[in-house]
DNA sequence: CAAAAATATTAGGAATACCTAAATCTTTAT
DNA sequence: ATAAAGATTTAGGTATTCCTAATATTTTTG
């Protein structure tokens, strides 16, 4: 069983493979807070588990497991952070503290669908969320929408912080069905359906709401 | 120092005493899924931590420290919980899930902005939000109601996870209309009309069912 | 190329949180 | 009222994860 506590470790030694090229135990140690015997037992577990390749006095490497484990925790991490920051509104530190518990425990359907909302272009190659994560995502703008036909948000395309939330506080939320009532001349409000009510939404907000093309 | 551990056991016994009046070993330990030895064992170091009266072979009861602490764990598992249904768009069981690990890490802070992007419309006094929260949606209890009037399910109150789906199975979801058709003397189950069909509902399993307050 | 310095590991413990089995206290039922 | 049943606690262990001090290995440097 593969604790949040090895998680940790895990994602510290992928941070410092990637910086370093390899992972010395007092670098380790240092990062996590923890005496460098703590290290050692851990890898020593670590590599008792598959995750880690661990050759006595020599660093440690991750294994293809261990790194698709760090690597997911990783992105469950940068979304998390990212989501705090632009839809709980909190500053970048706070955030990343947070963002380290909820690694953890957030499952993928949530980051998956966290990932929807924020729809950056930031995270890339993104285990958790597959192809359809942050990088060029396929949709069509909800102001682009043709008159009567019925489609599931996608996501919201991260502007403006204070945009967002007010879109999803109305109720723009991924995954939920709307369709457009009917469009007013030039650059007025578009009337929508969701749910059993209709909705008005300027342009430039509308635009900020990909929903599935087709 | 308080672990996430410790404030499950807080957050039964919250859950117990409001039930039943008193929280007992083993009511904890089958919560818990633990045995009743390691309850035992955890009660002391509670006690000890002044977050729990407790007398032995007596069951226990909160002090106000522990009160307070239950109160704001149970406060952010509901706010997370309706997050998760309402902006993640995660279905009531998944989201209890995970709530229930989200309630030990969530901040205050962000625990206070999902409550804004959620809670506008329902609101009274959460230990974590101050006034503006959703604590009072809670309405009254389903084997309180009135017979004959219709009301709508305002939420489920976490008590067990079994007991939850099995609610969730039956068809109690938040948002639907409900009415009491018949009560039975004492403690038999209570026959509910939901949509087109009647269901008997044992009280305990209707005490956990929360309706709007008309 | 050794000795000093830096790094890493082993040894022996501590705290938390869990378990089973046995003992003890309380409740229930005859 | 008392013995059986039920609930709770104690005793004795295990697994994780951390620590300090002592030991071993590697690297650096005079």
């Amino acid at each position: 069983m593969v604790t949040g506590n090895r998680e940790d470790y895990l994602l510290r030694i992928l941070r410092l493979t990637e910086a370093e090229g390899v992972a010395k135990t007092t670098d380790i140690a240092a990062l996590m807070n923890v005496s460098a015997a703590s290290v050692t037992e851990m890898l020593r577990v670590l590599a008792q588990d598959g995750l880690i390749i661990y050759k006595k006095y020599r660093g440690v490497s991750l294994t293809p497991e261990g790194m698709a484990m760090a690597k997911r925790i990783s992105d469950k991490h940068q979304i998390a952070e990212r989501f705090l920051m632009d839809v709980l509104n909190k500053d970048q530190g706070a955030a990343h503290e947070e963002a380290c518990k909820m690694e953890h425990i957030l499952s993928d359907e949530s980051a998956k669908n966290m990932c929807r909302i924020i729809g950056a272009a930031e995270v890339t190659e993104c285990d958790v969320c597959g192809s359809d994560c942050l990088k060029n995502r396929s949709g069509v703008q909800l102001n682009r929408l043709p008159v009567g036909g019925e489609r599931k948000i996608s996501y919201l395309k991260c502007d403006d912080h204070e945009k967002i939330r007010k879109l999803i506080a109305i109720g723009f939320v991924p995954g939920r069905s709307i369709s457009l009532v009917s469009r007013t001349t030039n650059n007025g409000p578009i009337i929508f359906r969701m749910g059993e009510s209709n909705i008005a939404l300027d342009q430039d907000l509308a635009s900020l709401v990909f929903v599935d093309t087709e």
